[in-house]
This record gives C-alpha cells, structure tokens and sequence, in this order.
DNA sequence: CCGATGTCAGAGCCACTGATATTG
DNA sequence: CCAATATCAGTGTCTCTGACATCG
C-alpha cells in the first residue's frame, strides 16, 4: 500500500533511499561487497565449496605445500578457523594433511591431484562469475576498479594489524 | 620466525598472498569493506552509534516521519531487526514513536531535536572518516570510485530480492 | 479473507578471543 | 623459559526466517 492511507507530505516514495546514503562510499562499499560475496558463496556452492576453500586452494597452487599457520598468514584466515577449513578438504580428498618431520609441530598440507582439478573448475566459476558481477563496467573500467580498491586496501593495511579476510 | 627451519624451497614468504586472490575483484571489494566497515563501527562508538542508527536517523530527516515498515524500506534494515534499532533510539531520546491515528498498526516515527544535533555530529564524523578512508585517492579518483561503485549496486539491485544494507 | 504492520524468538554464519598440549 | 603450532571451546554480531497478534 501506499501512504495517501495517511495524509503526511513527504518527499520520496516507499523504496526511496535518500541520496546521503546512496552516495556515501563506506555504504557503497558494503553494498557492492555484499551483493559479490552473495554471488561468490551461491557459484561456489555449486561445487559444494566455500571461499575459504578456494582461498586455501589458490595459495597452495601459487605457493606450494605450507604449514596451517603459514596459510593462514597467507589467506588472512584464523589460525582457528583454518582447522575447520583443512578438516573439510581433506574429507574430500582435496588436500593432504601430513605431519611435517622436520618439526613435528607442524601439518604440511598439500594438494591432491582431485584438488586440483577441482581448483581449475572454481577458477572457470568465479571468472564466468565476475563477468556477470563487472557487467554493467567497460573493459578500462573494471581495470580502474581493481586499481582503485588495491590502494585503498594496500594503504590501509599497515595499521590494520588482525587478518583480513573475503574470497 | 622464518622458514629457513624447514628446507622447503618455495616461491613467496610467509605473508604473501597469492596474485590470484589479491587481484581478485570480489575479494578486493570485501576486503574495502570489511575495512571501511571496521572504521565506521569504531568512529560511531564515539557518539555509542551504530551505522543503522546513522541510517535511520538520516533517512527520517531527508524524508520526514514514516512508519518503521517504510523506513525498513528504505534504509534496506529488515522490519525485526528495525525494532531493536528504534527501541535504542528512543531510549536515549534521539526520535519518537508515537501511535499513527490514521492508521493503527502503524507507529510514527520522529525525530528529535536532540535527534538533529546528534545527526550533525556523525555527519561530520563520517565526513572526516570519509576523509581517513578515500586518503590514497585524489579527488577526481574518488569521484570515479563512487561512480563505478553506484553503477554495479544499480545494476545488480534489480534482481537482488531481499534487503541490502550497509552504512 | 487477504495483506500489511510491529514484535519476538531463533537459526546460521562469520569474525574474533582465549585456553591448552605439544614441540623448537 | 619463551615462542610457535594445531586444536578446541566459546562469545558477539549480523543477516535472515518464521511465527504471531493486530488492524485495514
């Protein structure tokens, strides 16, 4: 319904967010973000896969095998949260979990042949996926985007001490 | 520590992450926005505001008195969770929710002038976060971020059902 | 009878904080 | 003795769903 029900003169319609909102970056930010995670976590579910695991994946392909602590120092995911991450590859077989010999503290997590052909079918998801989220950009303009958001996390990344995170 | 413990040979050090995963659009954006968010959060404790409490108290002031199924509209916060917002407003004296005798489901929501000069103080917080926020951009950039910005949210908000928020 | 409104209760997720046992 | 590692348990917040009573 609409509101001539009550007699108030006002300005807008219904749905009408005011421009304040509309145009401040902090908001866009996280509107833009939240519209891209939803997306991410809906493709990726389709692999049955989360972020993070795609964010373990990755770094163990650019990277090669690693120890939890040092993905996490890599991937900005807690050394907490990480167990549960490693614990659900492995269940698939994506990765290994072996103790490391030459300090027994450490788990040396590498990927599995599954794994990485899994990886290579994520990689083809998230690209078909930023092609649909990028649509409404030019070519020079999503390039003007990522450039953008680079310094502005690069910049801000010095005094920002806990892990930063998002796939 | 480094890894010079282990004789692994590999690529990057400890902290690096992957090229993938920092160029990637999706992750860089929530990466802004978890930032933008956490700097948000911090400066509205000053005043013990929280962003929803920005939103709505900027929306009542561009668009007058509505009833919190209108504001939930348009500030994108759901119609429950609206309820603990407003209670806190009214607590602390900032609006009033009165009865709508034209209409008696609805309550009328209305700022008070004690509501105004707190809005005048988180805008010139935000204003100067903004300021902290956007420092690795020149003007014209920052222009353009918010443009590039506006137009994926436009875009993807038309089949994007549920509420987005974010202040 | 249907739809809108305000409210409550709770699920599910995510970021984050210890604490602990083991090892270097 | 101190630091790092892997793990576990638990807190706080936010998004989102479902149900309910009231009212148009």
């Amino acid at each position: 319904m609409d509101d001539s029900a009550t007699d108030m003169p006002h300005t807008g319609d219904d749905q009408a967010t005011p421009a304040r909102l509309r145009t401040l970056p902090s908001r866009l930010l996280g509107m833009a973000a939240a519209h891209a995670e939803r997306l991410v976590s809906r493709k990726l579910a389709e692999e049955d896969a989360r972020r993070w695991h795609y964010a373990v994946l990755v770094t163990l392909r650019e990277s090669g095998p690693a120890s939890q602590a040092t993905l996490s120092r890599r991937t900005g995911i807690y050394r907490s949260d990480l167990v549960a991450v490693i614990n659900e590859l492995a269940d698939r077989g994506l990765i290994e979990r072996a103790p490391d010999p030459a300090d027994r503290r450490r788990n040396v997590i590498t990927v599995t042949p599954e794994g990485r052909s899994m990886l290579t079918r994520l990689d083809a998801l998230l690209d078909s996926l930023h092609e649909d989220l990028l649509a409404p950009l030019t070519g020079p303009e999503r390039e003007q985007l990522v450039d953008l958001l680079t310094r502005l996390v690069d910049h801000h990344s010095h005094q920002a001490p806990p892990g930063d995170r998002h796939a």
